[in-house]
RNA sequence: GCCCCGGUAGCUCAGUUGGAUAGAGCAACUGCCUUCUAAGCAGUAGGUCAUGGGUUCGAAUCCCGUCCGGGGUACCA
């Protein structure tokens, strides 16, 4: 049994035969004892002060004795203040060692044979642009979520919706047609999304003239972006397509075709991907034939210039437009759409969206509209909220151009990986095939860590020329940390060193005994993450528990320790925290390299 | 205007859900490679936790006010 509970069980007990006292489960506090002070696990005494009617002191040294008398792995005790320090038995670590060591899964809860299923959506592009920062912070946030809500006994389905139809592609379609001259992805050797967000942007650029020109012969702005030529062709193009037209419908096919191609490679880059892919072309009329249904039972209602709207004033929230007076769909309208047909399609329990913090009214009405459509499950739904990346020049706006590109980022950053690895001569004996491989788990490890190590519902700084580090609390800290470790085990290896399971040993330094109960914290530190949505309890975790083997490895050696007792010992606490350490990682979706 | 989120070292971020003397990294300075990988380790310096009150044994953490920043706010997504 974990130490905690059987220290929350004697304190109880304590209580009980020494004050009389029933305690509630939030008025016994355990938590780790500061390193700075003698002890393993610490027990605030200050809320019991008011039963036992005793100094912190004494009161302290009377618990203190009662659990030392029934908690046989506790071996002594102090108190400082109003804390009880509990020193527990080098056994106690060892033989959660032990067990870490021997367990493939150790910190993991696998499912049960009714596992509760979750379906989390990410990513959720727009196919008139390419990925840009803004994109991977969401797409690591989803695939690393994914991944920590498995870790604790989840059945996860990940899924995209594809924002694949609308205003925004008729612009890129537009703007190809009358300027494109027949470029296509073969023809011009360009990734796809990149060629079609050139002419998204290319749009704009003749659209903001004419406005210019428009207001120039005197009209208001307003009329302006309303009657310039390039609007009113996108908005036909539009209309064209929701009618079926042939020739739009098949350019949007193709142009979003290597849209698709070329988002493939970036996620392939970026080591994401889905189970199950919606595209809104296929979900918006069921939100449109959810929406009428809502207004023939009165739930919502129709206004004069017959647009509708739900009242929502009574939830305390406003009036909210779900279909224009044209009787076409709004964003709303197609989420609901895609909601109803995500829960036709699989068992879920739990829907996730990992959708940005500008979004969260949005997903508060959601919910609501859900559930006054009937959709028992509208409650369940759950917005993991995340906050912007900010550029040290401000907020991107793919329209000016002042986005940093996904796939450039990451070519730079493996680009600064090769240079950094030639400079300290590093991977010289490796293959040309083995050493790309690694520069690429670097880049992305950096990338990877630098965006997850944050608390995901705070907006976050992202500076170009400083961001990319591979030193100190980064990704590549704890590669470099794993790949030390590894090569300690493969120097044993190769003098047939093999790591005995019946652990021995007559001494625990003060470093050893850090690691081993950081050790034991992973399992709570998987949970937690899961409980709050965040990976970066884990990438904190990783960051500290390789900082804790540093220093155990400058200051004691491994394989040439005399005592084969103790050096057995460093060898399953070494291999057990490198292990440790890539399941962390895996749980960001950093990969570590055996060598760098 | 109204609603939501945030403000911790020069910079980027932690802070175990109210606990002990607020921690890391970067940048600056100082040491440590003939010894298991120096992408490392050790050290120096750097703080009115935006601010004023309140709650209590105890507040960076909870409550109220103020200031500053970000986001949302009925036919963009």
């Amino acid at each position: 049994m974990k130490i905690e509970t059987l220290i929350h069980q004697a304190t109880e007990a304590a209580l009980k035969e020494l004050y009389n006292f029933v305690a509630d489960e939030n008025q016994i506090q355990i938590q780790n004892t500061r390193k700075d002070q003698e002890g393993d696990i610490t027990l605030v005494v200050f809320p019991f002060l008011r039963f036992s009617k005793k100094t912190a002191e004494e009161t302290g040294n009377e618990i203190g004795e009662y659990i030392k008398q029934n908690v046989k792995t506790v071996k002594s005790f102090n108190v400082i203040k109003g804390f009880l320090n509990l020193d527990i038995s080098n056994d106690y670590w060892l033989d959660n060692l032990i067990s870490a060591y021997n367990n493939a899964n150790y910190g993991i809860v696998l499912p049960d044979e009714n596992p509760r299923s979750v379906m989390v959506e990410y990513s959720s592009p727009n196919t008139n642009k390419p990925l840009h920062l803004g994109h991977i912070r969401n797409n690591l946030l989803g695939y690393s979520i994914s991944e920590i809500l498995k870790a604790n006994g989840k059945k996860v389905i990940k899924t995209n919706i594809v924002n694949d139809r609308g205003i925004h592609i008729c612009k890129s379609m537009y703007a190809w047609q009358k300027w494109g001259m027949g470029k296509t992805p073969e023809n011009s050797g360009m990734k796809g999304d990149h060629l079609v967000g050139e002419y998204y942007v290319e749009f704009d650029k003749h659209y903001k003239a004419e406005i210019a020109e428009l207001q120039e012969q005197g009209f208001s702005k307003e009329e302006a972006e309303s009657k310039a030529p390039s609007i009113l062709a996108a908005r036909e193009l539009l209309l064209k397509w929701e009618a079926n037209d042939e020739e739009t419908v098949s350019r949007w096919k193709m142009m979003n075709e290597w849209v698709y191609k070329g988002f493939d490679l970036t996620y392939k880059k970026l080591g994401v991907d889905f189970d199950r892919i919606y595209y809104e072309s296929e979900t918006y009329l069921i939100g449109k034939e959810e929406v009428l249904r809502g207004v023939r039972e009165k739930v919502f209602f129709q206004k004069e210039d017959s647009s509708v709207w739900a009242d929502l004033t009574d939830d305390g929230l406003d009036q909210k437009i779900l279909l224009r007076s044209d009787g076409t769909s709004v964003y709303i309208t197609q989420d609901i759409g895609t909601a109803k047909m995500r829960y036709n399609d699989f068992a879920i329990d739990k829907m996730v969206y990992v959708v940005g913090n500008e979004q969260n009214y949005h997903f508060q009405i959601l919910a609501v509209l859900l559930d006054k459509l009937g959709f028992g499950w509208g409650k369940d739904l759950y917005h993991f909220s995340y906050g912007m990346v900010e550029l040290p020049s401000g907020k991107m706006k793919s329209r000016e151009g002042t986005v940093v590109d996904a796939d450039d980022l990451i070519d730079e950053m493996i680009q600064v990986a090769r240079d950094m690895s030639v400079e300290l001569g590093k991977l010289e004996s490796l293959s040309k095939e083995v050493a790309e491989d690694t520069f690429r788990m670097i880049a992305l490890g950096a990338l990877k860590y630098f965006i997850l190590k944050v608390d995901p519902r705070k907006n976050m700084m992202f500076d170009p020329t400083e961001s990319i580090d591979f030193n100190g609390n980064t990704g590549p800290f704890i590669q470099y940390t794993f790949a030390r470790i590894k090569s300690v085990l493969r120097k044993a290896e190769e003098n047939n060193i093999i790591i005995d399971k019946n652990l021995k040993l007559n001494s625990l330094s003060a470093k050893e005994k850090d690691l081993l109960k950081r050790i034991s914290l992973f399992p709570v530190v998987v949970k937690e993450a899961g409980d709050n949505y965040s990976p970066a309890v884990i990438a904190n975790y990783c960051y500290d528990l390789v900082k804790e083997f540093n220093q155990f490895y400058h200051e004691l050696s491994i394989l040439s320790e005399p005592n084969t007792d103790q050096r057995n010992f460093r060898l399953m606490l070494s291999a057990t925290v490198a292990e440790i350490a890539k399941r962390g990682m895996n749980l960001l979706g950093i990969e570590m390299p055996e060598r760098m």
